[in-house]
RNA sequence: GGCGCGGUAGCCAAGUGGUAAGGCCGAGCUCUGCAAAAGCUCUAUUCGGCGGUUCGAUUCCGCCCCGCGCCUCCA
């Protein structure tokens, strides 16, 4: 079964596939802008172009797949953290990019085999503004900035429909600066001394020095790095418009050529049935889930819950089931390897093809969850199943597993670390004592008494067969 | 106003023109003095409402109600 996605821009499901003779498949997905933390919301996307890749992976070979992520290191945001935080633009940019990477690497995502950053790619963005320019598709506007001229591009408004859209007038659009046609889009940006502190490069021929708008950086850097005609192009459904859509506008004006194949766009999370807010209090980083004991792998299971094209509704509760689901599915891989001495080592059985296939049409990953459990499930080390079946279910069950990007191992070691003995206060370890010994004594209605005590004061006492364990009790 | 999406058990969430995956929560039982752990079992005659098409609809069509997202620099 070959791999289908649901394609924006014809809307339909199609068929991946390299077009490159070489046989790689090209896919560039929009990443962040580092200026702040990342939320959930954005790691959704993230998430879902990491299980992607990995099935394409998995599809046409490791070395058959070429994935760029970029990371937008200039643009209004970035700039206007320079005069919040009163640091240079490089130093807030780098700071927030090695925070992106450490949560990525904590929700097991792959690094992208390209990571572009915008000031990374300013001649090349400005190659293509003059191509734009020479070509007629631009022009250079009275303060030095330069615009595209929607106008020129017959297609544009494919992707969005935007044609069909009444476009809302906000004060942002009104205020054209100096644009001709509201439509138009900003490919470079002149200096502005009292906003823009440092932050310039020289321009394009015929322009001022400034800086490259924010649409150019993803069709220079995809250009430079995958070629003119991509096999995909991923983001968030926010992207759709404007974004993709003056991409596709500015790439195919300058080169010629259709800019991307396929086009693939994932939708928001939403947090408590309603769209993330820091007002709203229902805004989280990975860093907010985790001071507050999830795992790391666990909100990458919360994120990976719902289809990725249809909104998926975050709440505590759901990134609870999550981890319990999680350690479930840990616990009993284990169990089954240790009670039957399995070797997931071996080749892989046809028992998780259904959750694969569940992926490979259209990034089904609620499905393949669903075909994962009712097929571990049965997995029971009861009648006749064997050590030989075992292991290859195993190894089947961790295939797709490497595919969703789940980290059973990981999931075991914040269990571990979870349960690992807290110090406890030392007249609770006296309680417990003094019970232990009412219990050898075989003094239960004095153990029960004590038990009674200790849970009052907060703690959990484990009895084992030659003594306890002390956990401090959730909530 | 425009574009689009969705309403499936307490919660999250797949799905199909032929009669409802899965996870969480909850309940019962077994097993251990108790507790925990583990094991077993159960948990939507029903898919927002009303019509229509059909032998048959949650799945197709129409209308209505409700919710959500996006609409120039938010994944």
């Amino acid at each position: 079964m070959a791999i289908h996605l649901y394609d924006s821009l014809e809307r339909k499901l199609k068929e991946l596939q390299p077009a490159q003779p070489d046989g790689v498949f090209r896919f560039y997905n929009c990443g962040p802008t580092v200026y702040a933390p990342a939320h959930i919301g954005n790691f959704r996307t993230f998430v879902i172009n990491d299980v992607l890749r990995r099935l394409l992976e998995l599809e046409f070979g490791k070395d058959k797949v070429k994935h760029v992520r970029n990371l937008t290191d200039v643009d209004d945001r970035t700039i206007g953290q320079t005069q919040v935080e009163k640091r240079p633009l490089g130093e807030i940019t780098e700071k927030w990019t090695d925070l992106f990477h450490a949560d990525c690497a904590a929700l097991n995502c792959l690094r992208p085999h390209h990571e572009p950053a915008a000031t990374g790619y300013i001649k090349e963005q400005v190659n293509m503004i003059e191509v734009l320019m020479q070509k007629g598709h631009a022009y250079r506007a009275a303060d030095g900035s330069v615009y595209f001229k929607v106008s020129s591009f017959a297609d544009y408004g494919r992707l969005s429909r935007v044609k069909e859209r009444e476009l809302l007038v906000t004060d942002a659009t009104a205020d054209s600066d100096h644009k001709n046609s509201v439509s138009d889009f900003a490919l470079w940006k002149a200096y502005k001394p009292e906003e823009d502190g440092d932050v310039k490069w020289p321009g394009p021929r015929g322009a001022a020095e400034g800086r490259p708008g924010w649409h150019i950086e993803c069709s220079a850097m995809s250009k430079a790095l995958l070629g003119d005609t991509i096999d995909l192009h991923t983001g968030g459904e926010d992207l759709e418009f404007p974004h993709h859509e003056n991409e596709i506008a500015q790439s195919e004006c300058c080169n010629g050529v259709p800019f991307s194949r396929h086009w693939y766009h994932s939708k928001h999370l939403l947090v408590d049935g309603t769209t993330m807010s820091k007002s709203r209090g229902n805004y989280y980083t990975l860093g907010d889930l985790t001071a507050k004991g999830y795992s790391a792998m666990a909100v990458r299971y919360a994120l990976l819950m719902g289809h990725p094209r249809k909104q998926l509704n975050f709440t505590l509760n759901s990134l609870h089931a999550a981890t319990e689901a999680l350690e479930e599915l840990a616990l009993r891989r284990q169990a089954l390897i240790q009670d039957l001495k399995a070797d997931p080592s071996v080749p892989p059985s046809s028992r998780f093809n259904g959750a694969l296939d569940a992926l490979r049409n259209d990034l089904n990953v609620p499905a393949a969850l669903g075909a994962i459990f009712s097929q571990f499930n049965q997995m029971k080390p009861s009648l006749g199943y064997s050590r030989e079946q075992a292991s290859a279910d195993i190894a089947a069950l961790d295939r797709v597993l490497l595919v969703l990007g789940v980290d059973l191992p990981a999931v075991l070691q914040h269990l571990a670390d979870e349960s690992a003995p807290t110090e406890a206060p030392t007249e609770i370890t006296a309680l417990a004592d003094k019970r232990w010994a009412a219990k050898q004594a075989k003094d239960f209605a004095g153990a029960d008494a004590l038990r009674k005590e200790l849970t009052a004061a907060g703690w959990a006492m484990l009895d084992g067969k030659n003594g306890y364990r002390l956990e401090r009790l959730k909530g």
